[in-house]
DNA sequence: TGTGCCTGCCC
DNA sequence: ATTCTGC
DNA sequence: GCAGAATGGGCAGGCACA
């Protein structure tokens, strides 16, 4: 009966256009009356199709919606490849939601994005992964976890595993008996999501799922277990919910007759920048009710005390790139840029708010404040106190040797505790490098170009080496420099260099933005230029989502001739396109064996799902930095320390299917490349 | 109490 | 982080 | 070119279990 109903709540789409909009005042009234057995009939409004006519806006009515709706929307998503027929879809279910309760649009949206909140206000952590998640299959539907994992293998995905596992078991707990007090409200959904990221131990976790599941009919459990791993796999993001939004928005805005005189685009537009500044929906949606969506942009600009979208950078692959990117040849239009040390550390924004307390926010929005106690008194760094009431900075924290004053490699900084820290304890340093101000007492520079905001940092702080410092810069058009200074800040031990727009419309600071206006020139880009090296294939990890069917990663490992063993370095699972994992997939899947080759080095956290003792192929593999590792086995026996080398960002750039694994690259030789670093500690 | 495993968050 | 791909 | 979804190394934190 569910499923009949969902069917026809989703086929009603069509018919809903002769629905009377002069009737809907009284049909509001009418859903609120038959709250109690909307389920048995249900009288929630139905979607609307954008053209058909519009509806009276109501406040909000305590109506409480099927969580069914909202696994049906993502189950559509995930079927609609089109970005804008997505749009559509979202675009009507978000209308859906708006004419039944307003009050839900919040919680939907978070669902959507696979969030429980915003980033730097919810410090809940769900806390399931994958074996987690496999536990509770194993609990609830009685299967054993190596049976569990080879579903999975076929299945690709553990939402659509456990849709298929809630499937087979209809007949034990069949859909139709359920009674209208089992039915799973997205309400309740969300305040079981919001009780398990309470929960810490795992046990009473799974007691929390597991009767959640049995009343949820197969897609519920989907969506609900992919919700958990924190992978909706709908192909519908920030981006796409956020248009979507915003023609719900401005629809709804019509109909109550304000922001007139305003397109879907200039709502993009809106809504876009509102969320960059403020990312935060229950915010956004409340000030919406209360002003409508045209005014949105003017009532909620970016404040100390809430992180913004860090502004992000393109991958630049040479010197020459990046000048002609501000050097427009045809239009003859010249900007002057400007190139920065990229540090290798943590990007931070730094908060002071009106009553002078900092907040510290990382790239993706987390509250890290507690993990830097000795900024809380940052007003040391400003030349002039009294001029400061509010900022925001953005920058770079390193961890810095203040004995030998220099900058330390970035995995010195990740030993750093992130809780409880106490001054007296800090073991590593950190120096701030200032690279943009964002806002100074309340006034927003985003719209000011670079050059000006520069000069207004620059003004603020009085720099102190080993401490606060000011990004490395260069300013030149002349190519041969810049590759110069990209040589050094590498000496320097920097990743390379960040180019930016420094005068004219590029320069202004754009939020989320991953645009050419700022470019990351890095060594391992710029072509022949990076080591690269030959790994042999050991094994290989199955695929999930769209790499169902084939491996989705391999197990790599250096060749050591003194006796003839493989070393681990390395897992690989990005640079391959479609063709070379189907091409991978079909030359290896005849050697898979469960037994690793007795000459094969590795350590059991990295254990493939499968082993290749045969072809030993050989991949051409790029990469950042060489490290030493608590799990690879690479030089194990030459490094000195008991720990082997690994790479990192590792990515493969070609098959080497001309080459014999004794041609692979050594063990010594990655000693020796290791060894080779300027960023050695 | 120590260790291993898992997760979340940095890059 | 890097990379690929459909739109 | 955007937006989304595949995938990497490695750290602290914290639960499970011996």
């Amino acid at each position: 009966m569910n499923k009949q109903r969902t069917l026809d709540f989703f086929s009603k789409k069509r018919k809903c256009s002769t629905v009377a909009t002069t009737a809907i005042n009284n049909e509001s009234r009418e859903i609120n009356t038959n709250l109690m057995n909307a389920l048995k009939k249900p009288k929630l409004e139905s979607f609307s199709s954008k053209a058909q006519t519009p509806f009276i806006p109501v406040k909000t009515y305590d109506v409480k919606i099927p969580f069914l709706n909202l696994a049906e929307v993502c189950e559509v998503l995930e079927n609609t490849p089109s970005r804008l027929a997505k749009q559509d879809k979202l675009e009507d279910f978000f209308d859906f939601i708006i004419k039944n309760d307003t009050s839900q649009l919040e919680v939907v949206t978070n669902f959507l994005l696979n969030q429980l909140g915003p980033e730097y206000i919810q410090d809940l952590e769900l806390g399931f992964g994958e074996h987690l998640i496999i536990k509770i299959l194993q609990e609830s539907f009685g299967y054993k976890v190596a049976s569990l994992k080879t579903k999975l293998k076929e299945v690709g995905d553990l939402g659509q595993l456990t849709y298929k596992l809630r499937g087979e078991m209809k007949t034990v707990f069949a859909f139709k008996s359920k009674s209208d007090d089992q039915q799973i409200f997205i309400d309740d959904a969300w305040k079981a999501l919001n009780e398990i990221a309470r929960i810490n131990t795992h046990k009473e976790k799974i007691g929390k799922i597991r009767p959640l599941l049995s009343r949820m009919s197969p897609v519920e459990c989907k969506f609900f277990i992919r919700f958990l791993e924190g992978k909706l796999r709908i192909g519908s993001s920030n981006q796409t919910i956020g248009v979507s939004m915003s023609r719900c928005m401005l629809k709804y805005d019509q109909t109550r007759g304000i922001s007139k005189g305003m397109d879907t685009t200039e709502a993009d537009r809106v809504l876009r920048k509102v969320y960059s500044q403020v990312p935060n929906y229950a915010i956004i949606i409340d000030k919406f009710l209360d002003v409508g969506i045209k005014e949105l942009e003017f009532k909620l600009t970016l404040q100390p005390g809430i992180p913004l979208k860090p502004m992000l950078a393109k991958p630049c692959k040479s010197a020459l790139d990046a000048l002609s990117e501000f050097n427009d040849a045809k239009t003859g239009e010249k900007d002057e840029f400007i190139c920065e040390y990229k540090y290798d550390g943590e990007r931070i924004q730094f908060h002071q708010l009106n009553d002078g307390t900092i907040k510290i926010f990382s790239r993706n929005s987390e509250d890290m404040t507690t993990k830097y106690p000795e900024l809380v008194d940052f007003s040391k760094f400003y030349k002039n106190k009294d001029e400061v009431q509010s900022l925001i900075i953005d920058g770079e924290i390193v961890a810095y040797d203040v004995v030998e004053d220099k900058i330390l490699p970035f995995q010195i900084l990740t030993t750093r505790k992130r809780k409880n820290v106490e001054i007296e304890d800090i073991k590593v340093k950190v120096c701030i490098y200032v690279f943009d101000i964002l806002s100074l007492n309340g006034e927003s520079l985003l719209e000011k170009t670079l050059e000006e905001r520069r000069k207004i940092y620059m003004d603020v702080f009085e720099t102190k080496k080993g401490e606060l410092q000011f990004a490395n810069n260069l300013i030149t058009d002349d190519e041969s420099e810049i590759s110069a200074f990209l040589d050094q800040s590498v000496q320097d031990k920097c990743e390379g260099l960040m180019v930016k727009a420094l005068t004219g419309r590029k320069s202004i600071y754009q939020p989320a933005s991953r645009s050419k206006f700022w470019m990351k020139l890095k060594k391992d880009y710029l072509q022949g230029i990076g080591d690269s090296l030959d790994l042999i294939i050991m094994g290989a990890y199955f695929g999930k989502g769209k790499r169902t069917g084939f491996y989705g990663g391999f197990l790599l490992g250096s060749y050591n001739p003194d006796n003839d063993e493989i070393e681990t370095c390395c897992k690989i699972g990005t640079g391959f396109s479609d063709g070379h994992l189907d091409q991978l997939h079909k030359i290896l899947k005849e050697y898979e064996s469960e037994i690793a080759p007795s000459n094969y080095i590795y350590d059991s956290q990295t254990k493939p799902d499968i082993w290749f003792s045969q072809p030993k192929l050989l991949l051409e593999v790029l990469c950042a930095d060489l490290s030493l590792s608590p799990v690879y086995k690479s030089a194990i026996d030459i490094t000195g320390n008991n720990r082997g080398i690994s790479l990192r960002f590792p990515r493969m750039i070609r098959i080497r299917d001309d080459k014999d694994y004794s041609m692979a690259t050594s063990s010594e030789q990655i000693l020796e490349m290791y060894q080779s670093q300027a960023n050695l500690q």
